[in-house]
RNA sequence: GCCGCUAUAGCUCAGCCGUGGUAGAGCAGCUGACUUGUAAUCAGCAGGUCCCGAGUUCGACUCUUGGUGGCGGCACCA
């Protein structure tokens, strides 16, 4: 391979970090036998960042087995934007470590070593590590299924396990930083110790480390549990760990959502409902929720009664469904409810709003027959779409989670909806990806991620096939022929929850709200006490018109109001002094800085008005 | 839940270890002056059980320890 680079030119030769011969990603060592279709990988190819992440998640191991001899290596992967590399290790490590294992790296680097493959039988291999004391890369070789030879690769004093391909020599890093240091479970299982992890980050080029940098520093800045705290959102506090306190500003945002979410599912024959927060927990054994999830519930004792803070609408729905004898000629039922839940979620997994203890489902389930599942799901897909694309967000990813291994019902039950599934999904025109094995034990699902603009992809909608729940809580429908069936549910939701899906916005537009969805969407600012009844007049005339408007009388200057304005994300920013008052007009300044002008208060209702009937719909501009 | 880190004024943060003697700044707030034309007017005032409990000490924001919350991961997520 190396060869065929040199062949090429010196400065290949030099840049080459791997290659790839018929597809497959090789050592530049590799030895070429026959024909093939070869390609020279560099720091410019997706593969050969890879690569280079991978071989340095080694060089990592190698500076901290030489800083710390006793460290056990065990696995360290490439991950999105870098890597990382397990060790077990008698204490923690420190921020001081890390920066002693960088500073270590980077002497490995000059020190230019080779990067040498070799091939050990697995008996062979065995017994090295074991006699390096490596007990954790024992284990992982003795688990190997298979009695191939295994493929180990050595960098000067340090050797490790790995199928490959990797840098030929260590001086091929040119931009890397260690990130953080955290726990985690051997092998991933929580019953199994803790070993420490160590994240890095690893470029082809300084530039492109540094951009990374730059991305991680504006996920920062957007960080919706910062901004809602900036812009007077919501708040967190010790006595409600995980239960967001709405502020006005962030309820103005949610109620905004809410009534748009009811109009569009009244727009697609839903019926809203709402059930009780607290069930008698009687009905969460009968669902089999309790079984499953009695650790998670909340569960409040009143009148020696025992009862359960909902954590989820679909019991309550059934409920609902079964009042009253329903025919076939009731099917599809769709149920919604914009559900209050809560879930005792560890306390290592809260986030923000986007894991929290109490949230609100815009929870939906349709009662069907299995012949009407396909139409129900690719109407639910046109709502989902619709919404997602009111909200500014254009790129979906969809997903089809398949039957498991332990499951309910026969398997034409599931060949028939997975079949409505896909059919469904075929329909969009759009790609969708395969996960199997990965359904609800009760059914198949499809789920939908929605990306942002800093390219993350956000679970939030979903819609699954219930073949279970309905037998057990004893819902029934008369069918034609007059006898007793059950119908199938389908549990969906669009948004997700509240909570969540106001965070993902937040971080998606940096809480620079889309005019449709800001809690003020105009302020009137005077420049003088002597404009303040005018303003009052503007205001007014906004809210009768009902735009979400306020003034800002205060004694201030106007460089002094614009800029708390615009620090508040408020779309417009009216100016009102003498001229504009005498004129009966208002000079409009945006939050991004641009000036359209003086115009009518009846011109500006109809910009903003205009604006707002568009939603947060990004146009794809048309050639 | 697990590993590590962390908690000082409404907010953002100093001070804390070496060297224990109950705290400072900026912004926000209030008051006054100024009446101002597109991202911070000036001056003054006020504001803190230094997260909670226990211990060590003559004395604890500071040291030790136990909680609780938060942060970064892991595990979990109906």
């Amino acid at each position: 391979m190396a060869t065929i680079a040199e062949s090429i030119g010196p400065g290949l030769a030099n840049a080459a970090l791997a290659g790839r011969v018929d597809g497959v990603l090789v050592d530049t060592s590799f030895t070429i036998d026959n024909d093939s279709e070869v390609a020279i990988i560099t720091e410019r190819d997706q593969d050969g960042v890879e690569v280079l992440r991978h071989s340095c998640a080694h060089l990592m191991a190698q500076a901290v087995q030489r800083l710390y001899p006793k460290a056990q290596v065990t696995i360290g992967p490439v991950i999105e934007n870098g890597f990382y590399y397990d060790f077990a290790f008698e204490r923690p490590f420190t921020p001081e470590d890390l920066l002693a294992i960088e500073n270590t790296m980077q002497e490995i680097v000059k020190e230019n070593l080779q990067v040498e493959r070799s091939v050990l039988p697995r008996d062979e291999a065995i017994n090295l590590f074991r006699e390096m004391g490596e007990n954790y890369k024992v284990e992982i070789i003795e688990d190997i299924p298979g009695e191939e030879p295994l493929s180990f690769y050595r960098q000067g004093e340090f050797i490790d396990l790995c199928r490959g391909p990797h840098v030929p020599s260590t001086s091929k890093f040119k931009a890397f930083k260690l990130t953080s240091v955290a726990g985690a479970y051997w092998r991933g299982n929580s019953d199994n110790e803790m070993l420490q992890r160590i994240y890095g980050t690893a470029w082809g080029s300084k530039k492109d480390l540094k951009q990374h940098l730059e991305r991680l520093e504006e996920a920062e800045k957007r960080d919706h549990r910062k901004l809602g705290k900036q812009l007077e959102l919501f708040h967190f506090q010790e006595e409600a760990p995980g239960m967001p306190f709405w502020h006005p500003r962030g309820w103005l945002l949610y109620q905004t959502i809410q009534s748009y979410m009811q109009q569009k599912q009244r727009e697609h024959n839903y019926l809203e409902i709402n059930t009780p927060q607290l069930v008698d927990y009687s009905l969460w054994e009968e669902s089999g929720h309790a079984a499953k999830f009695s650790e998670e519930m909340f569960s409040v004792e009143s009148d020696n009664r025992m009862y359960a803070i909902k954590p989820m609408n679909c019991p309550c729905h059934v409920q609902v469904f079964n009042q009253g004898l329903k025919s076939y000629r009731d099917l599809p039922m769709r149920l919604a409810e914009f559900g209050s839940c809560h879930r005792y979620e560890p306390s290592g997994s809260m986030h923000g709003l986007m894991r929290v203890r109490s949230f609100v489902q815009d929870d939906g389930h349709i009662f069907c027959t299995e012949e009407q599942i396909q139409s129900e799901v690719a109407d639910f897909m046109e709502l989902l779409f619709e919404v997602y694309r009111d909200f500014g967000f254009n790129d979906i990813i969809l997903r089809l989670s398949t039957r498991p291994e332990k499951r309910v019902g026969s398997d034409e039950i599931w060949d028939d909806a997975e079949q409505a599934l896909k059919d469904a999904l075929n329909a969009t025109g759009l790609e969708w990806q395969l996960q199997p094995g990965e359904g609800a034990f009760y059914g198949p699902k499809i789920e939908y991620s929605l990306t942002d603009c800093m390219g993350r992809n956000q679970q939030c909608g979903t819609i699954q096939v219930d073949f279970f729940t309905p037998g057990l809580l004893k819902a029934q429908y008369v069918a034609e022929d007059s006898s007793r069936k059950e119908p199938v549910m389908l549990h969906r939701a669009v948004l997700g929850s509240f909570e969540r899906f106001i965070g993902v916005l937040i971080e998606h537009y940096g809480g620079a709200m889309p005019t449709w969805l800001a809690p003020e969407q105009a302020v009137v600012l005077n420049i003088t006490d002597k404009q303040a009844g005018y303003c009052q007049k503007v205001e007014d005339s906004l809210k009768n018109k009902g735009f979400r408007a306020i003034s800002d009388l205060r004694n201030e200057k106007i460089g002094f109001k614009i800029r708390h304005h615009t620090l508040m994300k408020v779309p417009y920013l009216l100016v009102v002094g003498d001229k504009e008052m005498e004129s009966g007009t208002v000079a409009v300044r945006m939050r991004s800085g641009k000036n359209l002008g003086t115009m009518s208060i009846d011109d500006f209702s109809n910009h903003i008005g205009q604006e707002i009937a568009r939603f947060g719909r990004t146009e794809k501009k048309a050639a």
